[in-house]
Order: C-alpha cells, then structure tokens, then sequence
RNA sequence: GGAGGGGUACCGAAGUGGUCAUAACGGGGCGGUCUCGAAAACCGUUUUGCCUUUUACGGCAACAUGGGUUCGAAUCCCAUCCCCUCCGCCA
C-alpha cells in the first residue's frame, strides 16, 4: 500500500498513477473522504481520552465526586470508538485496493501489445521440419499426461512419468543450484499454505481472492507463488541495515485459479492450476532496489543461457502492470512449436508497496527505522521450462535431446 | 482429541484493579569515563504506531488478538490464536 499521508499530499500524482494504469480513480474521492472522516475521529478521540486521563488522575488524589463525570466521557469515548472502527475498516479496504504508482521509466500503454521488447538474446533454431508442439512430444515419448490428470483432478493439471518426472526435477535441482551457489541466494523450503494476513502482505488479498484456492473450514490459501511465504518471512520485523540486502529462493509447487481463462490455453503446461517454479526474493535498502532489479532478472535470464533457450526481454507498460508492481521486466522464451514467446518469467520491484502492507523495515546506522524495498522474479517456472526443452531440443523423429547444463541431473543424454 | 501451564520490551523476568507501566530487576546492544589498548568497573542510553498541515520540551494508543465488566484493566470475565508439558492418535 501507498503512505496515507503521501496520497492525502499528493493526489494529483496517485492519480495520474491509477490513470497510466488504466484503473478508475474514483477510489480517491472515497479516499479522501474516508480519511478525513477518520482523522477528525482520531482528534476527538484522543481529545476525549486525554480528558479522561486528566479527571482519572484527579480521582486517583480523591476527588471521588468526580466519578459521576467521567460516566459520562467514558460512554462517548465508547460510542466514538465504534464509529471509528467501522471507519477504520472502509478506510483500509480503500487503501487496500489502490495499486502501487508506476516507475517513472515505466512505458505508457494499455495493453500487453504496448510492452516494449528491451532484448533478444539468441536467434530461435531453425529446424528442417515442422517442430511440434510440447505437449504432443511429451504425450507422444509417454512422459506428458494430461487425461488422466484430468481424471485425478480437472482440466487444467498434468503428470509426468518416467524421465519427464526426472526431467521436471533435474530443472528444480538446476535451479536451485544456480542461484543457491552462483547468485548467492538462500534456499527456503516454505510452507504451501498460508494464512489470510501472509496473502494481504504481499498483495493478493484483499483484492483477488478470485484467483486464489482457499482451503475449507480455516484461514489458509495455497500460495500462487512461492513470493507470498518468501517476501513476508519477516513481516513485523525490523531488520539490522546490515544485514540488507537478503536473497532468497525457493522452489514450491503454486496453485492459481486462473478464473476468467476459459478456453484459452487449455492444451500443454501453459496455464495449469498447479505448477512448478522456482521463485526469487530479494530485500533491499530503498536506494538499492532498482540496481537489484536488474541483477535479479539477469539471475533469472541465466537459466535461460546455461539452458541455451532463446528469450527476449519486455518491460512491461503502465497498462499490464501488476496490481503491487513499480517496474517489471517479462522474461519471454521461445517456443519453437507454438512458433512464440511465451512468458516464462516475471521480474518486479514493488519498491515499499509490500514493505508496508507486511510491515517490514529495517534500522539505520544511525537507529532510524525504514520500510525495506522487496522484489521478486521467477528463477523459473518449471511446467514451461519443460515445454520450452521440449519443443527447442526436438529432433525430427520426436526425441529430445538433453540440454548439456542438465546432464548431470538426468544422466542421460537423450529422451527417446 | 483430552488434561494442565503459559503469552509483558532485543532476551530473561517482576507486576494479579488506582502511589501513573515505557514498564522494576538481571542480561544484551549502543555511547562515554578509565586504559598504550583491551577486560573489569563506573556513568548514561536503548519500543512502536497514530494525531496535531511542519515541529515540540505536545497529545493519544499498544502487556498475544478481539470483545466485555468497572469511574478506572497487564491485572477480573468471555471468545479466538499461538507456545510448552502429559495422555491418546498418527506420517
């Protein structure tokens, strides 16, 4: 969440913020409102409890005729205090639900079609014959099935067997190698499922419980992204600025609803209610945060080089942006059978957004308290690593050749 | 799931209805004195949030969380969460 304060002083600037983004800004006239309905409850609450305080202390001395007077304060302080909370409630479901305001280097534009492509590394392969598609491969060498996870669950979920169940776990242990001992991250083994306050911490709640799978009969949700345990491990903390900048990674399977998608990208590993990734996190002085922008999605990018799969880089414009997001690159590989790029990364910093939202800072030298900038990419998404191999390393007779960096994971050099 | 104990600051811990609890006491951290330097000793300091347009040597709030009783609650009552011990069950 944005600071009361720094939208109460500058709401011109917010909402140009909402604007770029393509959001309504009548949210703001009920900001305002709201706001200072709650401020003047705040004044004369504290007026009336000082009040209080003052004829307490009178009384605590003797002065016992008192007691009749302050009766009387201490009802309107109660009744003051309920009108406040309900306020306090609308006021936070207000500041709840307006997004974080776009980086200045942020492109405009209104559609995905307006995110600029800022790289290219490596040119696609050609091939000799018709390259296919990943999830005909992988049905067809009996490693991809996706009809009888359909019979285990619903549509929308997938198994492997065999060397796809291998492969899929070579790329998690190549992963978490790169980044544990190259990059220097931390690797977490986090919980799956997460209680209510972790969800707001990082922005998906209160606002898109629509996508998100929740769990009868308790307050926990399957995370959608190993971002929501990582990033709030230190929420309610104040951190040693020593200790800054912190990296962590985690692999953790992520469940997500994908609502609203019906009939697209039913086929393959594209879009699935469970996935695989391994995910990025990095916490950071707020001067630091966009250097560590692009260290973390160069981090990212690197599996994509030992992989030797073709990518490009967007950057995403104001209109496609994340709800939480200042600044975010898309990492998008090539998929030589559905003849695309398809995203299979997402690099953000959300600058002080979800500092505040899960009350993370961290302590000056000089003993100040600040609130921490967070970030977080994919380091990457497993299901579409996999369809990438498939469909990149395919030979015409529907082997695949296993890419060198993870031979040492798959002890075989072909899936045929 | 059953029985009992507990949740107070960075940590340990006291306080069990009004001598103001930011909170005793002990430890730790930070600053200083002493020292060539260090240790020890001594002195000082050490929560967070909100409101007052900025600021204050200003005000308010917070003792797991949320309600309640009371003129007044860390303290009494109710609910919820979490931790510990024992029993049962169990990967």
């Amino acid at each position: 969440m944005l600071e009361i304060k720094f939208i109460r002083e500058n709401i011109e600037l917010v909402k140009e913020g909402l604007e770029k983004r393509g959001y309504s800004t009548s949210i703001l006239d009920s900001f305002q409102s709201k706001e200072e309905k709650r401020r003047k409850l705040i004044q004369e609450i504290d007026e009336a409890r000082r009040e209080r305080n003052k004829i307490q202390e009178r009384i605590n001395k003797g002065e016992m005729e008192l007691i009749e007077k302050t009766k009387d304060l201490s009802e309107k302080i109660k009744y003051l205090e309920e009108i406040a909370r309900d306020v306090e409630k609308e006021f936070d479901e207000i500041l709840y639900s307006i997004p974080n305001i776009p980086h200045s280097s942020v492109p405009y534009g209104k559609t995905p079609e307006d995110n600029q492509e800022i790289k290219r590394w490596e040119k696609p392969k050609e091939f000799s014959f018709t390259p296919r598609p990943h999830w005909e491969l992988g049905k067809n060498l009996g490693i991809l099935d996706q009809e009888r996870s359909v019979k285990l669950s619903s549509s929308r979920f997938s198994m492997f067997f065999g060397k796809g169940a291998l492969l899929e776990r070579a790329l998690i242990f190549f992963m978490l190698d790169l980044h544990t001992k190259r990059h220097g991250y931390i690797e977490i083994s986090p919980p799956f499922l997460v209680n209510s306050k972790t969800m707001t911490g990082t922005g998906q709640l209160p606002k898109f419980s629509d996508d998100l799978f929740k769990v009868d009969d308790s307050d926990l949700w399957l995370v959608p992204t190993a971002e929501v345990p990582l990033t709030n491990i230190h929420s309610d903390e104040i951190l040693d600025g020593a200790s800054l900048p912190i990296l962590y990674t985690a692999y953790t399977p992520c469940f997500r609803k994908e609502a609203g998608s019906y009939g697209k990208e039913t086929r393959g590993l594209i879009r699935q209610h469970q996935f695989d990734k391994v995910e990025l996190v990095v916490i950071t002085k707020q001067d630091d945060s966009y250097s560590y922008l692009e260290t973390l999605t160069s981090n990212a990018e690197e599996v994509l080089k030992r992989l030797e799969l073709p990518y490009r880089v967007v950057v995403l414009c104001t209109g496609d942006l994340g709800f939480s997001a200042s600044k975010t690159y898309d990492i998008e590989v090539w998929m030589s059978g559905m003849g695309k790029y398809v995203e299979i990364s997402s690099c953000s910093n959300f600058e002080d957004f979800q500092a505040r939202r899960g009350n993370i800072k961290y302590r000056t030298k000089e003993g100040k308290t600040k609130y921490v900038h967070t970030l977080n990419g994919s380091g990457l998404a497993v299901g579409r690593t996999f369809a990438a191999i498939l469909e990149n390393y395919q030979t015409s007779d529907g082997k695949i050749i296993i890419p060198h960096a993870l031979r040492e994971y798959m002890e075989e050099e072909v899936i045929q």
